[in-house]
DNA sequence: TTGCAGGGGTCAA
DNA sequence: TTGACCCCTGCA
């Protein structure tokens, strides 16, 4: 990993497996939002920053280096070499062409906690409404911050949320999930399940303890576990990979279960990222594309 | 203009 | 296996 520590934040050289666009609009995360300059603003770690290219190489605007290191660089993925994982899995012809498509995707290591509640919204849910349920969330029930005269919010602990009642919850938007956010929240802060702890249990422990939370079923499971415990044998499957799975695959209208024992099967410890690039390939290429989830 | 289907799933019957 | 679920958008 080779960067440079300016007086702008850190920036990183030798970034042909990170593109901004890729990283933050492959459906993983929903607390960056791209700016008129092409640049990502978020909120994560505690912290709101600014992820930018320039001329190549990849700057996180207001960054020390201390804080690249110590959290930055594992939320980012980085001591990871995507290049060998992107070489291994063109080798079947159909990933190639999603390596091609979505080439500087990397898989964020976020927060479990906030990872599992996002999920939860996502369920039956489009990405503009999911983003903007989890921004009222923050606003309402996490601290505020601010930076550069800038004010911004963390996402609600456990016990902020488990304190509430499912109306609070239910007036950012959340519908008919309050009711799991806000069980989940109690299950979280009795210290009943600690999602920190998931992260060193093996996938299928893991899948098996996330599947008690009420509003978590599989594929909301494997998304916890693939982009906040790097867990990347997890393949979550959501209707853009039943369709790219079953269009150039299985060729036939398939059960979601038996296409992600399928995914597993064939693309191994790799499954979590393959689907993430078939994902964004499928968003991109397989019709409609609308700010619709 | 209005009405309705459907969505990055899950639950309960 | 199937319908209901928040609520917003696209479309007829």
């Amino acid at each position: 990993m080779d960067y440079i520590n300016t007086e702008n934040g850190i920036l990183l050289k030798n970034t042909k497996d990170f593109e901004p666009e890729h990283v933050f609009e492959c459906g993983q995360c929903f607390r960056w939002n791209r700016m008129p300059d092409g640049s990502y603003r978020g909120v994560a770690g505690g912290r709101a920053f600014c992820v930018k290219k320039v001329n190549g190489d990849i700057l996180f605007q207001g960054i020390n280096e201390q804080d690249f290191n110590g959290y930055w660089a594992g939320y980012f993925d980085l001591g990871r070499d995507y290049g060998t994982i992107k070489k291994a899995l063109s080798k079947d012809p159909v990933m190639e062409r999603a390596v091609d498509y979505g080439s500087g995707i990397r898989i964020l290591k976020q927060d479990p906690w906030e990872t599992l509640v996002s999920f939860i919204i996502s369920a039956n849910n489009r990405i503009p409404r999911i983003m903007l349920t989890i921004e009222k969330l923050c606003q309402s029930f996490g601290e505020r911050k601010e930076q550069n005269g800038e004010a911004y919010f963390d996402f609600p602990p456990p016990r902020r949320l488990a304190a509430l009642d499912e109306q609070d919850i239910r007036a950012c938007g959340c519908g008919f999930r309050a009711k799991y956010i806000l069980q989940a929240a109690r299950i979280v802060s009795e210290g009943r399940v600690d999602p920190h702890s998931l992260e060193n249990m093996d996938t299928e422990y893991a899948r098996s303890v996330l599947l008690c939370f009420p509003g978590i079923g599989p594929k909301v499971a494997d998304c916890i576990m693939l982009f906040s415990m790097a867990k990347l044998d997890a393949f979550p499957v959501d209707v853009w990979v039943k369709r790219v799975m079953e269009h150039y695959y299985l060729k036939r209208e398939t059960p979601l279960a038996q296409i992600r024992r399928f995914a597993v099967q064939k693309f191994g410890p790799l499954a979590g990222v393959a689907q993430q690039y078939l994902f964004y390939y499928a968003r991109g290429t397989m019709g409609r594309i609308t700010g619709r989830g």
